[in-house]
DNA sequence: TGGTCTCATCTGGTCTTCAC
DNA sequence: GTGAAGACCAGATGAGACCA
């Protein structure tokens, strides 16, 4: 599920986040199912996914957690990671077709862009804030009084005097040297001292056209990793993951993780083997169908 | 079974960047 | 120009894997 609930995203603004931990929640976003859940989130990955180095990963995990971003459980290997209230199961297909869910979709372009990786965290802010705007209005034009754009992002001083507080918490001069980044991304033009902010229509196309499909071959790759399956049969991968596809609404409406149901799957297959490590390690997609429809209480 | 190697994680320090 | 914060590097340590 590439997308981060409105209200989660901007509750972030008060956070004082860095760059690296912006990044961080999106490429968490990539990973996570429905409930907001990213199972085997392992340091290596993230740190080829982000382009980062090993410590500012621990660096960005322990600090989001401090945050209260993000909940972190220690697995064997690797990480399972909740993105606190990114939870999208209380939403409807309905909800989606009437457009009742807000969110900021994580897969389009702008997030992949060279560029992105250089920007502050204000500026990113500031990017996703406009990107919703944009989106929410079906990228039409976005028109906003320059002294407004101004009161919302940046620190003014109020006609008593005392200080308040923009979005950004930034002052109005570094605003005016973020617009020149602004354009990386949007066309920017000003008229009757109306801002008009569009978003560059290459930078909303999507990146993976099916999230479904992206999410659980993430988690075939984590059930591989975990159960130490090497190099498994393609043919055995493949017709799992399509399993998986044709279960998702029933595994959305239930509390079952797929990711139990290899070890049980390995047990089964070395039934006749004590010592785990001369195990067979492969994967049987017709066993794994038997325990799925098991585990869901299918017929 | 024990020695060696590799990987994962953390700490402390330094360098770099940037807002003011 | 400066102070603060972010980002990164080097090294230490412990756990687990591997092999003779």
């Amino acid at each position: 599920m590439q997308r981060i609930k409105l209200d989660v995203f901007h509750s972030l603004f008060e956070k004082e986040l860095t760059g690296n931990e912006i990044d961080f929640i999106i490429a968490l976003t990539h990973l996570q199912n429905g409930r907001g859940e990213a199972f085997g989130v392992h340091y290596k990955e993230m740190c080829e996914k982000m382009d980062i180095s090993v410590q500012a990963f621990y660096d960005c995990k322990k600090s989001l957690a401090q945050k209260g971003i993000i909940q972190v459980t220690k697995g064997q290997k690797d990480y399972d990671i909740v993105l606190c209230g990114n939870d999208f199961t209380s939403y409807t297909d309905r909800d989606y077709k009437t457009g009742n869910v807000p969110y900021i979709r994580t897969n389009q372009k702008l997030f992949y862009d060279v560029n992105w990786k250089k920007l502050k965290p204000a500026q990113k802010l500031l990017i996703m804030d406009l990107l919703n705007i944009n989106e929410a209005g079906k990228f039409r034009t976005h028109r906003i009084k320059r002294e407004n754009f101004i009161k919302k992002y940046a620190n003014t001083v109020a006609e008593d005097g005392s200080m308040e507080r923009g979005l950004l918490n930034i002052n109005a001069r570094t605003l005016q040297t973020y617009l020149k980044m602004l354009k990386l991304y949007f066309y920017v033009g000003i008229k009757d001292g109306m801002y008009l902010i569009t978003l560059r229509k290459q930078f909303s196309e999507k990146v993976v056209q099916s999230e479904h499909k992206q999410t659980y071959e993430y988690l075939m790759k984590v059930a591989c990793r975990r159960n130490k399956i090497k190099q498994p049969d393609q043919k055995e991968y493949k017709d799992i993951l399509q399993l998986l596809l044709n279960y998702r609404k029933r595994l959305w409406e239930s509390f079952i993780n797929p990711l139990d149901i290899f070890p049980k799957m390995l047990l089964i297959i070395n039934d006749r083997v004590l010592n785990p490590k001369k195990w067979i390690r492969r994967l049987k997609a017709s066993l794994f169908h038997k325990l799925l429809r098991e585990e869901l209480g299918v017929a």
